[in-house]
RNA sequence: GGGAGCAUAGCUCAGCCGGGAGAGCGCCUGCCUUACAAGCAGGAUGUCACAGGUUCGAUCCCUGUUGUUCCCA
């Protein structure tokens, strides 16, 4: 079966093909094992308004890489697949499809609206698990899950009415963060403050019947002014011990309004007193509730003055901030206004700046779950990969605020919560009210809005497997093994799975967090729309092919940190799976039609064949430990050094001989080595890079129909040759020198030269004895003599000194002199600083008397070996000098 | 204001338990050697940010400083 391959790697031949079969297959179906040990990722779902981006591209990837890498090893593995619903973002799509029609939420209503939605759904929410396939996900497709599905849904349901139960739900007015854009109340979690330029305007607030008195307040947002019901100081303020409790005439508005001492104001910042806006800042509202102070709302749901505002209702805040300050200014009570930076908080979604706003909403009291989910990682339940993460997970769990979960949008979970018209009471239900549970009567309307997204993301490790019914996944499957996801989402949604997990389940939703980074561009900067950076990962995949693109997000990094990613890296990944291809091709070249491996002996092993057979035994222990401990980047490092540099470098190169000659000794079992070592490093790399590595293994001889249910590689004592592989390694270092030799005395290409090789060590004699025109082709050689000493050795010879052994090449009228004795006298320098390094060391009391043995034992051994060196080294210096007087 | 990360070759980044500093790209030299020029062989390049400390020994652990990025308020 001698194969004519392509010279270089074509993705695109064999990915479709390859994946299609896994699926047919059935390979990536997982059903529990009670012989197995599970293995569970759930993924984190994508919006079904995505398009697969880098993020994503590297999320997928490493979950892919942990999940070929268990089922490989024997696991029940299930990668359990799914999308969100994502209602901010789907929904803000549709109005705009719908706006393109000239229609608003309002003129088609809700039913209609929904319609529309779900159609949507179905038009485009596939869209992204088909990208997630092409970068070779091996999900459990049959278990692929919407959070807005039947099952989710009724997961929502039923923690929703629990929660509210035990009185961790609760409807209450509290200020909330309102995009007027969105027109939605969005959580803390989704404000994204940035500092900004702005303005401290100082305002006087006249004090009732004591004309010509004054309070001056400074503020950032005069507009709220109209809102205030008081003016606040610091109780220890002696400027205004007297002022305190007197009544002031709020400009404008001539609202009567109270001075009021509270310890929550700074004496020393700004002007000591603050105006106190309940409805519209989170510390005026707690400032409010302490000395029951009115909530005036000012605005509308768009961010304009309402008709609570007097004269400027109807006017934008921002509009509504100019005029009041005209207006204050031309009543004299503008007293400066100061330049300020200040922090100020925007939409995440739309960069709107958010309005805080007293407004009653349904909330999750987070005090009670926070606690044992601040526990759950401090006892090691659940670890974070790498640590430092749990600090930001603590920092924010232990300072959080009631989460609030009501949303005034229409696509999402509706909130099941009924108000009564008759009695005023509310039914929360699993299953949709249709009478008051406490007056009986039928004038029930359900609430309008739907529950933040993140309220079902937050179920999704137990909800996907089934919850709230008892299903044998469940029972086998949770709690989940890892979960894989960016740090940007700690607190949207790992923390909330975690407190969710704890408290409906009982148990920790994950024992393990692998985050990673962002993937950044060439120049550092983040990948964004704006800016047009963005790569698309689709793209890259018709460029270089899917394994070349996880190669590339690989290579190189290490868990949570951000990685930049190039056309470089690209190109360098492309060149490593063209590598595999090629070395694959000389493989198939050099098979024959009836190769029967059985007939293999081991006992025609050359020292080669045992050297790369333990080399791979050494290495699948290396990766495995490395995929074990979720190092997937020195992992894949090992397996591409051992690819490129032991396997096509030296192994194959060496085999080579053996190959061409039909009657040569040893050339089957070469074969079989060639076989088996592709195999195992196919094996290996398969995680990593599943398409190239399935494409080569379905050509080996193998006994398996697919590598990715192929066995892992299991470490062996077995196929261990410490002394073979010794043997090599010097073999390798003689011929290293012998090229650098003639590099360095720029001997031409063509011109071969006599070497002579003195050593006592008879392994590697053997070794060079038993493949000698090899050695000699390797080292460029035209001759080759063993010798065990340096009889009948021309002094002139160029000479190089390896650990045990020395060669020299007679070179004659090639060799420069004095080029020769610099090149020694150098050599001597670097031995002469290493004897010394290695003999300080070892004359250092305090270090023969405190080291461990064994590294006092390595010193030794050092200082033995270069010792030996340096001694031939300065031989061969004098017998050059000599030699050229 | 609080917290975290990062600082290593020209660039981008790895570096495990503390025991002679590594890769990719780039650069220099020589090669189209029948697997691969997306390749082969050889080579050069480091004050591991700075200052202390712990230790027989520090790129690694501790403290501080500087620069930088991010998160939280």
């Amino acid at each position: 079966m001698r194969k004519e391959l392509e010279k270089t790697y074509e993705p695109a031949n064999v990915e479709e093909r390859h994946y299609r079969n896994w699926m047919d297959k059935g390979y990536f179906h997982a059903a529990p094992d009670p012989e197995k040990e599970p293995f569970c990722i759930v993924i984190p779902p994508p919006n079904i308004t995505g398009q697969l981006h880098m993020g994503h591209a590297l999320d997928n990837t490493m979950q892919d890489i942990l999940t070929r890498f268990k089922r490989m090893k024997g696991y029940c593995t299930l990668w359990l697949p799914g999308t969100d619903h994502a209602s901010i973002a789907t929904e803000v799509k549709i109005v705009e499809k719908m706006a393109t029609e000239g229609l608003t939420k309002a003129d088609i209503g809700r039913d209609a609206f929904l319609e529309r939605a779900w159609e949507w759904k179905s038009q485009y929410g596939g869209r992204i698990v088909e990208q997630l396939k092409r970068l070779g996900s091996s999900c459990d497709w049959e278990r692929e899950r919407f959070t807005m599905d039947e099952g989710c849904s009724k997961a929502v349901r039923e923690v929703f009415v629990r929660l509210h139960e035990k009185e961790l739900i609760y409807r209450g007015e509290r200020i909330i963060n309102w995009c007027p854009c969105c027109a939605t109340t969005i959580s803390d979690a989704e404000v994204e403050y940035e500092e900004k330029d702005g303005h401290f305007w100082h305002i006087l607030y006249p004090v009732k019947d004591e004309p010509g008195h004054f309070i001056e307040i400074a503020t950032t947002r005069p507009e709220t002014l109209l809102g205030d019901t008081a003016v606040a100081v610091n109780p220890e303020d002696p400027r205004f011990e007297k002022l305190v409790g007197k009544t002031l005439v709020l400009p404008l508005v001539d609202r009567e309004i109270p001075i009021i001492a509270d310890s929550y104001v700074e004496m020393d910042f700004g002007t000591g007193a603050v105006k106190i806006t309940p409805a519209h800042d989170p510390n005026d509202f707690e400032v409010g509730l302490r000395h029951s102070l009115p909530i005036i709302n000012v605005m509308t749901a768009d961010a304009k003055i309402n008709e609570a505002g007097g004269k400027y209702a109807g006017l934008d805040r921002y509009e509504a901030r100019k005029q009041v300050v005209a207006d204050l200014e031309a009543l004299g009570l503008l007293v400066q206004v100061k330049a300020h930076k200040h922090n100020v908080g925007a939409c995440y979604r739309c960069g709107t700046v958010i309005e805080p706003r007293a407004s009653r909403q349904w909330f999750v009291k987070m005090k009670p779950l926070a606690e044992p989910a601040i526990d759950a990682v401090r006892d090691g339940t659940i670890q974070f990969v790498p640590d430092r993460f749990s600090k930001i997970y603590y920092n924010w769990m232990e300072n959080i605020q009631d989460w609030c979960i009501s949303r005034q949008l229409w696509w999402g979970h509706r909130i099941p919560a009924w108000y009564c018209d008759d009695c005023g009471h509310i039914t929360v239900s699993r299953t949709d009210a249709v009478a008051c549970e406490k007056c009986g009567g039928s004038h029930v309307r359900q609430d309008e809005d739907v529950l933040d997204t993140w309220f079902s993301s937050a179920l999704w490790p137990f909800s996907t497997l089934g919850w709230p019914e008892k299903t044998s996944e469940l029972d086998y499957f949770y709690p989940t093994s890892v979960l894989v996801t960016g740090y940007d989402i700690i607190f949207f949604w790992v923390a909330r799975m975690i407190f969710s997990g704890l408290e409906q389940m009982g148990q920790a939703p994950f024992k393990h967090v692998l985050m990673h980074g962002l993937v950044r561009d060439a120049q550092g900067r983040k990948m964004s729309k704006s800016l047009g950076n963005g790569i698309d990962p689709l793209e890259v995949i018709d460029k270089y092919g899917t394994d070349a693109l996880r190669y590339a997000l690989t290579i190189g990094t290490s868990p949570g940190n951000d990685m930049r990613f190039s056309d470089e890296k690209l190109e360098a990944s492309r060149n490593f799976a063209n590598k595999i291809w090629n070395a694959f091709r000389f493989v198939m070249m050099n098979f024959d039609e009836d190769l029967d491996f059985s007939k293999a002996d081991p006992a025609n092993y050359s020292v080669a064949d045992k050297w790369i057979l333990s080399r791979l035994n050494t290495v699948a222990r290396d990766v495995t430990e490395n995929l074990d401990k979720y190092d997937l980047a020195i992992g894949l490092q090992k397996i591409y050094e051992f690819i490129w540099e032991e396997f096509c470098d030296w192994y194959i190169e060496m085999v080579k001989p053996r190959l061409y000659d039909r009657e040569a000794k040893g050339r089957l079992e070469g074969l079989k080595v060639l076989n088996d070592v592709l195999m195992g490093a196919m094996k290996l790399l398969h995680p990593y890079m599943p398409f190239i590595t399935e494409e080569v293994y379905s050509h080996l001889i193998t006994g398996d129909e697919s590598i990715m249910i192929s066995d892992w590689p299991v470490f062996t004592d077995g196929i261990l040759y410490p002394e073979e592989e010794k043997t090599f390694a010097t073999a390798m270092e003689v011929i290293r020198s012998i090229r650098n030799i003639r590099a360095e005395m720029n001997i031409p290409t063509g011109r071969k030269a006599k070497g002579i090789l003195v050593t006592r060590n008879e392994a590697l004699i053997a070794a060079f004895r038993a493949e000698e025109n090899n050695f000699k082709r390797l080292a460029t050689l035209s001759d080759l003599q063993m010798q065990s000493d340096r009889a009948g050795i021309d002094d002139t010879a160029v000479a190089a000194v390896v650990d045990g052994a020395e060669i020299y090449l007679p070179l004659a009228e090639l060799v420069d002199l004095d080029k020769e004795i610099e090149r020694l006298e150098k050599e001597r320098a670097n031995l002469t600083n290493e004897v010394e390094r290695v003999g300080k060391k070892l004359e250092n009391e305090s270090f023969v008397a405190k080291a461990p043995p064994a590294v006092i034992e390595a010193e030794r051994g050092k200082q033995r070996m270069y010792g030996e060196m340096l001694e031939k080294i300065e031989e061969r210096l004098t017998g050059f000098r000599k030699a050229m007087k």
